[in-house]
DNA sequence: CTGAAAGCGCTTACAG
DNA sequence: CTGAAAGCGCTTACAG
């Protein structure tokens, strides 16, 4: 079915069909006419071949999104959906990737050529190399040295903790690497809120899964009279309360710990988990405009924003 | 950078270039000749336009894997590494998709058009006939009526419970809309199970957030007699021990809980939660070529086969 | 062994 | 207002 079809049971020309199906502006088709094509396209279920319309247009109107490796909470759901659902509205189509560090297959930008690349995650030294050669321009919406995506919720969370009447702060790091610059962000704008707040600089840690490294660290804390532990994320934060416990340590007190990202587990944990929640409502609509810029969709680049980070208390602070 | 440039560099005809590129059969292309190309389009960095190559074979070589909505645990990652790099050896690229209910913006299958769509997720109705408009072939790897994929883990948790003298079980239903279907397969299967093992009927009962579910079943579990509570997954889980150590009933004695899919938090938990892992290793490839097989790549069906079920014991059983 | 050529389905400048 | 036509980059049957 393509619009040749179309054109042919109607008794048109290709182009007629063409024009009406794009909207080209500049020429006057009847109203007629126009709703005689629309109707017959609707009718024969035509679609047009986006391969074709590719190769003609020299553009796939394709926009990459890089996702990270590990598992996402259920709010970037939605973030994504509000994202494609603002470039769908330009034309253009969202395609999200997960590229992992050891992946053998080709990278999809080979096969997809997607204009623009969105990077959530940052490529591999090769991989930009590579998609670069694609031709996709890549835009990144985290950078190392300019994260407003992931580091003010640290800056909340030590500001509760602070109001809680914390005074002797830790800081409890994942042991991922593939977190490690995620991490490494958080954390130093957690010491520079510390700072601001005229506190000792915190006492880093790591706690990782199964190698005692938590239990280590809690004693340690314990021992030096840290009571507020601010944990990278909601599961570094169970790792140190579960810790804590065992070590027979109470949380929140003698020790308050607060996690980050409002996991859905932190409130079944007992007790349940004090965490920082991001807002990422305006963020989307951002990141769309961000990749229809580098597309020159958009004339000139969206002006940046900061998402809001809520703190959410429940027991452990 | 064209194919046409590649042959013009060498003084060659496209066709020339197009056969050794192409490794095309029944050609016979002096060795000499094969290497120029080879080496020429290296240097000038060709990539073949893929926009072109779809139009022209009449096929994308594109399969979409539809994904849950969910967090899924960290195991899948390598199982897709394993389902695309098994595709991309047969000269196919696997995207995957998260559709979501209430999505709003264009399918991805419109503008991708993949020869095959797997679903690990059910689709809508709407979305069903949308996909089938588009051309693509729809397998799905899990149906309602057999799904190997999702049910034999039930059946691995009641057999622990039972094996760990527990005659009186529960079932803890998770409340997610989006984990109805699925929850009732594990549901079944477990049912099931008990009945083999001639225990009683399972009592059902939803545990969800943070509606005060998870706090009546526990009781209601209590007054029934029940001592060992077989849950959906590990969130569920986590929501039963929390709610029954908030009602100062002891996991796990009196009651003991298992979860399902190892997920990390799990072990975080106080007391470490006993689950079950899916062994995936093997699914990859027979997922892989149930695609190829749908595209016709393969000529006959994969044998099916079944993931691995381990139960991981720890402190709430 | 290699070249000239058709045609996939589309968009759009050009000519009426 | 509408049609005939070019051409995007590729693959491949056909003719030498």
């Amino acid at each position: 079915m393509t619009a040749a079809d179309v054109a042919r049971s109607l008794g048109l020309s290709r182009a007629t069909v063409g024009f009406v199906l794009n909207n080209t502006p500049g020429q006057t088709i009847p109203d007629k006419t126009r709703q005689r094509v629309l109707a017959e396209a609707e009718r024969l279920g035509y679609r047009p071949n986006p391969a074709a319309q590719a190769l003609r247009r020299g553009s796939t109107r394709l926009v990459m999104m890089l996702l990270p490796a590990w598992p996402m909470e259920a709010g970037w759901a939605e973030f994504l959906d509000d994202v494609s659902f603002r470039l769908d509205q330009a034309g253009y189509t969202l395609v999200t990737y997960t590229r992992r560090i050891d992946d053998r297959a080709k990278p999809l930008w080979e096969t997809l050529r997607p204009e623009v690349i969105l990077g959530l995650d940052d490529l591999s030294d090769a991989d930009t190399l590579s998609a670069k050669a694609s031709g996709a321009k890549i835009v990144l919406t985290q950078s190392v040295s300019d994260s407003p995506l992931v580091a003010p919720g640290a800056e909340q969370q030590v500001r509760h903790l602070h109001s809680r009447g914390h005074r002797r702060l830790a800081y409890a790091m994942p042991d991922d690497p593939r977190l490690a610059d995620l991490a490494a962000l958080r954390r130093d704008m957690a010491q520079r809120t510390a700072s601001a707040l005229g506190l000792e600089s915190l006492d880093v840690r790591s706690a990782g899964l199964d190698d005692g490294t938590a239990a280590e660290a809690v004693r340690h804390w314990r021992d030096a009279g840290v009571t507020g532990v601010v944990a990278y994320n909601d599961l570094t934060a169970a790792l140190v309360v579960g810790a804590a416990l065992r070590a027979e340590i109470g949380v929140p007190a003698p020790l308050a710990v607060i996690g980050h990202d409002d996991s859905d587990f932190g409130r079944a944990f007992v007790p349940a988990l004090s965490t920082v929640r991001m807002g990422i409502g305006a963020l989307a609509r951002y990141v769309a405009d961000l990749a229809l810029y580098g597309v020159g969709h958009l004339e000139k680049p969206p002006s940046p924003v900061t998402p809001d980070f809520d703190v959410v208390r429940r027991e452990s602070t």
